[in-house]
RNA sequence: GGGGGCGUAGCUCAGCGGGAGAGCACCUGCCUUGCACGCAGGGGGUCGCAAGUUCAAAUCUUGUCGCCUCCA
């Protein structure tokens, strides 16, 4: 049986031999694009090709590249797992001709590959070609239908037309478009309904077992207008697809793609780590739950590779979520102890060893995160079913049978309980859940958490066949350029450009753009496919009477700052890697004019010393004021010298490389210092968690580092100054002071109480008698409104009755306590509330009058003081009369 | 990008306008020789930060920072 490497090979080995360029897979997770957060197809990173904004010298092309599809069309990450096909991670095969051969060779390389190669029988095969649209205005394929006969051979009742939905491909509602011819495998009688034998057209583009599409070659002719218009491209492209799961599955005779050696080995992992078995069935959960785990186990560690992350939003987002139901699955069907799925990692990383190299790389770190993640959600687990029992509990104190949806559904969105688990839980505990509630809670939330409408203002057409952009910055921060388009009055393109667009976490440029009776102030620069575009405002200009040439102005100032940065940048990475290990390498970075931010893999937190050491490296390196190198070169020589590549990202065949000395060695497009003694000074200012074994380290250079660290001496002095002693004294004075002032708190606080002891007695003797009772109206100019309370506490438990109002001074306010005490709990109409509403009521303020015993509050007009005390003794008087 | 929730003792959290608390952990003493021992006593808090409302804010409002979570 062939292995699936083995079968990777014959496709890469095959189009090699028909002078095809093997290029990488790209990145599996976007960086940087809002639109699409993983790759889904293998055409995603040429793009730009295809659009004319990107030329390129290799004209034929072939690859396997890494995808991810969650939702779409025929994916739906409910389903997998649910079946045998159905996944969020696949390889896809794929032969490109940009501009150079068409049909005839993609035609007869396709059927040569399967049946010559692969040594599939013909008869096994199905093809499918574009049967035409009337309504469309767009003819039937009848080229491909004569090639797949004649050159290729296929009898022709084994051409089947299709229309539009099936075959016939567009990448968006305008752009480049054409036909598709598909190839289908019958996988014969034994698997799927048995009628499909009788008529094998209604197996092929049917939803069934037996026949499957492979292989989908896409041929791109012509151009959609945006008014819905096809026009013949001058220049064709092939672009074709075959799934790489699928077509191991067949060679390898599996009925089940997780029967392959992509996926069994995972399952049979699992087995070993769960004890259980794996059946193959299609309906026991047991065995959903070894696919769903297998499959999505894939995903993240394979996103995780390639610079992904989980979190709360974007591409993070799904990815917890692939992760989580992985993780929901093995709890609730598999024998497995909490926080299993990393350990599934190694044996991902075995798998891909020869063509994703980097999972093994990087192994250590995937399973710290992995891991991390597993915990944080048992813990969203735990704490959602003690919820969830809370719910339960109040529903069944009302003699309920139904939870409220709306408070189900809050537990989902607010505490991120998974839906699954609340049915479960309510169906064990025999109530339902109000789903109609459950639905309009979700429709709010849905209606609330809308994006606003978010303004490109931008068209990709209006780019369309200007020639890429020359970057002439790297030497100059100004030059000449010919202005080719301006758009509205908030968007420039011009012939070549000395303004840096925004990539490899370096920030863009801003500056002006200026030509005769022309003025354009430039906010920001971003790159479209090849194209440079300058946005900003027009400051002056007629735009009937543009100028040909104009001159660009970076703004300088601002400019090297940036250079500095972005070469103290790499003089940290390479630090980083010295003082934290080989594991240190770069997750993410920013370099603005400000301050540079680096993203790290570490699993602890950056010690103090190693900060130290870090700042001290780099700061060695830029007082050796090394020059800075760079020079282009192929992507291999640069990788045999040993330059750092990037995880997650994308180069192309030719690669700049930046090296310092012996210090560093980076693939790198930005813009550098040309001596690293332009650094000036390197200082950390922070140090921090981004996500489980990520840590974020910020740091300034020049005169930013250098006022830093001034501001902190000056800090440091008024310290100094303030408490009276040396530098060295400084933290043994402050913790002597804290501890001075712990004490005379606690002293102060026992005084009072001896106070308040001292002062009831006195109060207790002065107080006038009515009635039996003991009247008390004092004012305790010293006291707290604490003392106060301790006051009334006292009172309330001496032996002899008694009733009253304390107060206090506090900020030309009068607090007041009242109370009674205890042996007048009993009294119906002494009631210290009340007395203190009829004293505020006189007095100004407020307070509560809810208890009978004691009251507090506060007063404002203190000179009725006197007048206060009548109404009280009235009031007691009365009430004990 | 937007919605919701949470920040209180070393940890887990209760309180949600008028006395800052519980359990676990810690310290001291006693009782016991133990399997989460028991009893008594004790230390430990800028109630995330800031502004506002109020006679009075841990508590209400707004802003802010951090964490969690859902939607796109």
């Amino acid at each position: 049986m062939k292995t699936s490497m083995e079968i990777r090979n014959q496709f890469l080995d095959f189009f090699a031999s028909k002078d095809h360029k093997i290029v990488d897979s790209a990145p599996i997770v976007n960086h940087g694009d809002p639109t699409l957060f993983f790759c889904n197809a293998g055409m995603n990173q040429f793009k730009d090709i295809f659009l004319g904004t990107r030329q390129t010298s290799d004209k034929r092309v072939a690859n396997t590249q890494k995808c991810l599809r969650v939702s779409g069309k025929h994916n739906d990450l409910d389903v997998v797992g649910r079946d045998t096909y159905h996944h969020t991670f696949f390889e896809m095969l794929g032969n490109w001709s940009f501009g150079d051969y068409f049909k005839k060779d993609a035609i007869s390389w396709a059927w040569e590959f399967l049946t010559k190669v692969l040594e599939i029988p013909q008869e096994r095969l199905w093809v499918t070609v574009f049967g035409g649209d009337e309504q469309d205005g767009v003819p039937a394929d009848e080229e491909a239908s004569t090639l797949w006969h004649e050159v290729a051979g296929v009898p022709k009742e084994r051409i089947l037309p299709f229309g539009k939905g099936d075959n016939f491909w567009e990448m968006g509602k305008s752009g480049p478009c054409g036909p598709c011819s598909e190839i289908h495998i019958d996988r014969g009688e034994t698997i799927g309904d048995l009628a499909l034998a009788t008529d094998p057209k209604l197996g092929v583009n049917g939803e069934n077992d037996r026949f499957i599409e492979i292989w989908n070659l896409v041929f791109i002719e012509y151009n959609r207008n945006e008014d819905g218009g096809l026009e013949s491209l001058p220049a064709k492209h092939v672009d074709t697809g075959m799934g790489f799961e699928r077509l191991v599955a067949y060679l390898q005779d599996k009925k089940s793609n997780y029967d392959t050696d992509l996926l069994a080995p995972i399952i049979q992992e699992t087995e070993n780590l769960c004890s259980m078995k794996y059946s193959a069935q299609d309906t026991l959960l047991s065995d959903v739950a070894f696919r769903v785990i297998a499959d999505h186990i894939r995903a993240i560690t394979i996103a995780f590779a390639d610079g992904g992350l989980p979190g709360n939003k974007g591409s993070g987002f799904v990815l917890r979520r692939i992760l989580r139901r992985a993780a929901l699955f093995a709890k609730e069907y598999l024998n497995t102890s909490d926080a299993f799925l990393h350990k599934l990692v190694p044996c991902v990383g075995k798998i891909y060893a020869d063509i994703f190299p980097e999972i093994l790389q990087q192994q250590d770190h995937i399973m710290l995160v992995i891991k991390s993640e597993e915990e944080s959600f048992s813990k969203v687990l735990e704490n959602g079913t003690s919820l969830f029992n809370k719910l339960l509990e109040e529903t069944k104190s009302k003699n309920l049978k139904e939870i409220s949806g709306t408070k189900a559904y809050s537990l989902y969105e607010t505490h991120g309980f998974p839906v699954d688990l609340i049915e479960l839980m309510a169906e064990q505990n025999e109530v339902t859940i109000n789903h109609k509630e459950w639905k309009k809670a979700e429709e709010k939330h849905r209606e609330l958490s809308k994006d606003k409408e978010f303004d490109y203002n931008f068209s990709m057409t209006e780019i369309e066949g200007l020639p890429a952009t020359k970057f002439n910055g790297y030497g100059k921060l100004s030059g000449q350029a010919k202005l080719l388009k301006l758009i509205g009055t908030d968007k420039i393109i011009l012939d070549r450009t000395t303004f840096y667009a925004e990539s490899g976490g370096q920030v863009s440029d801003t500056g002006t753009i200026t030509g005769k009776n022309f003025a354009f102030q430039v906010d920001d620069t971003q790159k479209h496919g090849e194209i440079y575009v300058h946005y900003g405002q027009l400051v002056e200009g007629n735009l009937s009477q543009l100028p040909r040439w104009v001159s660009t102005h970076v703004d300088k100032q601002r400019r090297r700052k940036i250079m500095a940065n972005h070469t103290a940048t790499h003089l940290l990475h390479s630090a980083l890697h010295r003082v934290l290990g080989e594991h240190a390498v770069q997750r993410g970075s920013e370099v603005s004019p400000e301050r540079l931010r680096f993203d790290v893999s570490h699993p602890q937190k950056i010690t103090q010393e190693q900060v130290l050491s870090i700042e001290r490296i780099v700061n060695e390196a830029i007082a050796q004021n090394t020059r800075v190198s760079r020079r282009i070169c192929s992507l291999d020589e640069a990788k045999s010298k040993g330059a750092m590549a990037l995880f997650g990202e994308k180069y192309g065949e030719k690669v700049r490389v930046v090296s310092i000395s012996n210090y560093s060695m980076e693939l790198c497009g930005g813009t550098h210092v040309h001596y690293t003694g332009n650094i000036g000074c390197f200082k950390i200012t922070s140090e921090g968690a981004v996500q489980a074994g990520v840590r974020r380290i910020e740091a300034v250079t020049r005169g930013i580092a250098i006022e830093n660290i001034q501001e902190k001496n000056i800090l440091l002095d008024k310290v100094q100054t303030q408490l009276k002693v040396g530098e060295e004294q400084v933290l043994e004075k402050i913790s002597q002071m804290q501890d001075e002032i712990k004490e005379l708190r606690k002293t102060q606080k026992q005084f009072e109480q001896q106070q308040v002891k001292i002062q009831r007695d006195a109060l207790l003797q002065q107080a006038s008698d009515i009635n039996g009772v003991k009247f008390v109206f004092a004012t305790l100019p010293e006291a707290k409104v604490e003392n106060l309370r301790d006051m009334a506490d006292l009172m309330r438990k001496s032996s002899t009755p008694c009733a009253g109002v304390i107060s206090c001074e506090k900020n030309g306010k009068l607090p007041l306590v009242v109370f009674v005490s205890d042996h007048l709990a009993d009294h119906p109409k002494l009631h210290a509330g009340e007395l203190l509403k009829k004293v505020c009521d006189l007095l100004g303020g407020g307070g509560n009058a809810k208890r009978k015993d004691f009251a507090q509050g506060q007063a404002i007009k203190i000179n009725q003081i006197n007048e206060a005390q009548d109404l009280a003794r009235d009031y007691i008087t009365a009430a004990t009369e």
